[in-house]
DNA sequence: TTTT
DNA sequence: TTTT
């Protein structure tokens, strides 16, 4: 049954891709989403009256084509909306200790804002932009 | 049982609020979303090679406080992130013809751009900042 | 950008088919969501102590593969999961007068309770059930 | 920005709940969702031609009153819809490793089936009842 | 590690 | 009516 998520943030990292045995191309990058934190019922400030933001970061993994565009036109800092599904991994690490991570795959990832370099500048609306979104 | 919508995309007008006589506000503005039109399953591009729009009028109403952060904060063509529920109107108009519309009635409304105007240009964080996202 | 709709709910009547002059397949449903309904704060409740409750009614527009399936194994009154999209439409009828209709164009539809009737009543996992959900 | 989770699936175990030190209520339940399993674009099936299932194990968090209307109402078994968030937790354990945890806080829990205990077989929509969907 |  |  469904399990979605939609994520709004800030990339941390520029994306890094690898390509499995199985020749499965895999893109990484971590996204922040924030909020406000709360404190019985009232937005926390700290003492310069700025609102205390609760960060979390966010895993996201993307495959083929989404990896793909995603590695050429995402980068650090810019905002971006994700659409995907939840994947929980469980492994043993090389002290025999297991060990738990969470990832978001990625079904869409939309643009909110536009790449600072260059040679990315062109638009979503380019003739030979890849890009899906 | 549940009804939600998410929308990202542009305001189209500034927003526009009025006190109903049970002093209640509401806040109304319009958010175009876009996505690329297919056909075959392709991408349609125009005579340009231009990726061909669809875009979705959305009517968004905002009740009490939202309304009021709507009001001071959103501005014609800033991105929003909306999360709501859809409601449907019917009524008869003076000609006695039954109309329908679509509204979508907004619970959070985020910042994904900022606003063009100088007196609102001072952050999300700034301390005398009433918004809540 | 991002028009994204999550809808869980009752079917209203079986959903029904057509094929339009390009050969694409249309099957359309109602689906009821609802919420308790609220007056100053707290849930309203009527004379016998019941909560009111608030329905919608969604026309859920489902094409080719996914209308098949739904036609199949859909019938009034079950409980369903839809995730798709809002869609307007603007026309003129034939005394001239302009109507507007909404829709939610599925992109998924989850089954959430069983089919009522005897041959469909296999369930979701059996090797002969085309259900992709 | 938005950090936003929605979950559709059975209930693992019954929601077990403890109080803090600052009186805060915690309620917890573990939630699956399922989709098919895909190698290169087509389900999977097992030898006996049945879909092969993902499923997803979700720790679900509510606090205080939607805690104490879960912990009432909601157990083994029951399929839920689940909105909330994600957030991720970083501790150490007693031997002094880094252990990471994620879990997702619900905002609201929605019905989808009926709990199966004859002391909680009044329906929804019961005067005594004060379960909030 | 991002962003305002 | 927005945005690229």
């Amino acid at each position: 049954m469904q399990n979605l998520v939609i994520l709004a943030g800030n990339i941390g990292q520029d994306p890094e891709s690898r390509t499995t045995i199985n020749n499965t191309r895999i893109t990484h990058f971590t996204l922040a989403t924030s909020r406000p934190r709360y404190a019985e019922g009232k937005v926390l400030r700290d003492k310069d009256g700025y609102r205390v933001q609760e960060t979390e970061w966010h895993r996201i993994t993307c495959f083929n084509g989404l990896g793909k565009t995603v590695e050429q036109h995402c980068q650090k800092g810019m905002k971006v909306l994700v659409r995907g599904r939840i994947h929980y991994t469980k492994w043993t690490d090389r002290e025999g200790i297991e060990r738990y991570s969470t990832e978001i795959i990625a079904e869409t990832v939309d643009f909110l804002s536009w790449p600072k370099r260059e040679d990315d500048s062109r638009g979503a609306n380019d003739p030979d932009d890849e890009i899906p979104f």
